[in-house]
DNA sequence: GTCTATACGGAGATAGAC
DNA sequence: GTCTATCTCCGTATAGAC
């Protein structure tokens, strides 16, 4: 900081002049990191200001000019990490129908996806949520609406497909894969929601989930 | 009030002299009531021990007299309703072995179970526990304590029973129970904690109850 | 046990120099 | 755009009379 008040210069004595939007936007980066790390580990109403201010570094009148108020920067920060949180198997639920063997993709697929929600960062994002949705109803339909259209949407199409190939025999897409979900993922993901501290076992993973899509399969394969 | 101070009578002009722990007890209970209301509404941090003592007509001193602090206050009254919320299917769940049409008794049981779990009181004390299971790790734990044992406990029971006599086939009923919980209950709550205004449509719940026991049937009916 | 009145700190937000 | 210093209010919790 002294340093570009007082004319920074490189190793050659040239000043460096920094563009300065670009300042601006390497801190509003800074506060955007700090609140979500403060917003993370106390919730929104016992987060404070001060302490996001703390950790980053610049000061509170900077964090109001760039974001107006607490609620904006929550709406801010939370909105901008959640697609990134709930980016599911979207990639591979697509290539669902071509897999040659769909017992083993569908359990790579949520065994992947199940490891992805379970980590601690993720699951205090959806606490937060969850614990905000009154006061904040946008970010409970936005998550709403990345894990329905953009997770749960490929594998609708994925079942419909097979559907049409014969190799399922599912009457409503939807709520097959709604049970899907929740027999594998859902599963350890209700455990970990009310005990945090809990550690992930990869080996108990791989088992709850392979028995949740063997559930699905012994109803839905096509006979 | 003023009655208790001017020596207050019945309508005989008898005195009344109200049995002081008595008093105290209503009290308390005018605090809890309100109390209740403010966290579930507000979450802890923003509930205000002001606004508790607004709704409760009591004065603050009295609140802190009898509860000591806000912690602690929070903490007997969320602990206080819990059970009751949880209160799940135990009786019937250790009737079940015993029914004559196994799938009718899983649809009822899961449908009523469901019907409790989804009213809103009930699902924004969930959001609150689940919000603060961070800070409050004890209500998380009782949480899964009330569910699994009380709840989850008896239908494993059910279901190992129901193995022995040779009309289920589930080599691990406590994954089985937490499938079947899954598939049913688990599905329309997913939705209500993301989307709180959502109402709750008979008919679609039972249509998606009614599935996830076939789906748990086709899995584990003995062949 | 219950009240009124108050202490004390920290909250969110802003003014004004640079 | 960024900082320092400050404003104002409301939070939890308590003191002391009754």
């Amino acid at each position: 900081m002294e340093a570009e008040t007082a004319h920074a210069t490189d190793e050659y004595g040239i000043p460096v002049i920094p563009c300065p939007s670009d300042a601006a936007r390497r801190k509003r980066q800074l506060i955007i990191d700090a609140a979500a790390a403060e917003f993370l580990a106390e919730g929104y109403s016992a987060a404070s200001m001060d302490a996001i201010t703390s950790r980053s570094g610049v000061s509170k009148a900077t964090v109001y000019k760039h974001f107006g108020n607490k609620e904006r920067l929550f709406l801010a920060v939370i909105g901008g990490i959640l697609p990134g949180s709930c980016a599911g198997p979207e990639p591979r639920g697509a290539a669902l129908a071509d897999a040659p063997d769909l017992r083993a993709a569908l359990i790579g697929l949520t065994r992947d996806w199940a490891a992805l929600l379970l980590r601690p960062d993720v699951m205090a994002l959806r606490r937060l949520v969850i614990g905000e949705v009154d006061r904040f109803p946008q970010l409970g339909r936005l998550w709403y609406r990345l894990t329905y259209d953009v997770n749960n949407g490929p594998l609708v199409e994925a079942v419909t497909e097979l559907g049409r190939r014969g190799k399922l025999d599912a009457p409503d897409p939807g709520l097959a894969v709604q049970q899907l979900v929740a027999a594998t993922v859902g599963v350890p993901q209700l455990v970990h929601t009310f005990a945090p501290a809990t550690e992930v076992d990869e080996a108990e993973l791989t088992r709850v989930v392979t028995s949740g899509v063997d559930l699905f399969l012994a109803r839905y394969a096509a006979s």
